[in-house]
DNA sequence: CGTTGGATTGGCT
DNA sequence: GCCAATCCAACGC
């Protein structure tokens, strides 16, 4: 069932952390129900230079500065938009990014949302952009707050992940700092096919020839 | 008011 | 690996 208000009001990075195996629900304006499990998120804090926050509230940002369980929906590249949810202290400026989901219903409409492409399951909610794309997220939801009555796009509980299935890394696309850089507040679900950020270019295995030479 | 560049993506070299 | 696409908020003057 739906998450509380109070799971997001805690630190992005906590959050981010354990939103991992939840289940994100959309329900469009005809009533379909799109949803997919969080495989993937990235923690944005007050005082990161990475934040769209670090500046301080803007037009723009707003829905970071708003109570916890806002949407903030933005346009990035002038083509792709991204989804977050704001976290912490009202007025604190925080949130996650949700960066890649594992479809689990309504995969034919996210289908003909995405594109005219076949593309696999894996492929649908892989990636910021691709995500809102095949979830019908758009900007008109940036300041949308998700525990309102009726709402058409909410957070809900899944099963629990254990420890050893969660990664971290620094967060992807990135600038700025030495610190907003190398933090380490990207996480995801170890092995999940939908999790996002370039494929390592195919690596051959040592053949077995190295392998005799060189032990 | 003009300029700049981005929490991305997919296609091509 | 490289790079263009395409919009507009943020910022400087």
């Amino acid at each position: 069932m739906r998450l509380p208000r109070a799971f997001f009001a805690r630190d992005a990075r906590l959050v981010a952390e354990e939103l991992l195996g939840m289940s994100l629900v959309r329900v469009l304006p005809g009533g379909s129900r799109l949803r997919g499990t969080i495989v993937e998120t990235e923690a944005y804090l007050p005082d990161d230079r990475a934040s769209h926050s670090f500046r301080g509230r803007t037009a723009r940002n707003a829905p970071m500065f708003m109570r916890p369980g806002t949407a903030y929906v933005y346009l990035i590249y002038g083509m792709h938009t991204c989804f977050n949810i704001s976290t912490g202290t009202a007025s604190l400026g925080a949130a996650v990014l949700i960066r890649a989901l594992a479809p689990v219903e309504g995969l034919a409409i996210m289908q003909n949302l995405r594109s005219l492409k076949d593309l696999r399951s894996s492929e649908l909610c892989r990636g910021p952009g691709n995500l809102c794309k095949a979830m019908a997220i758009g900007r008109e939801l940036s300041g949308y707050d998700m525990h309102q009555r009726g709402s058409v796009i909410f957070v809900a509980r899944g099963h629990g992940l254990p420890a050893q299935d969660i990664g971290a890394s620094p967060r992807i696309g990135v600038r700025g700092d030495e610190a907003a850089i190398s933090a380490p507040w990207r996480y995801y679900i170890m092995g999940e096919p939908s999790v996002s950020g370039r494929r390592q270019s195919p690596r051959h295995r040592p053949s077995m020839r190295a392998l005799a030479t060189h032990g």
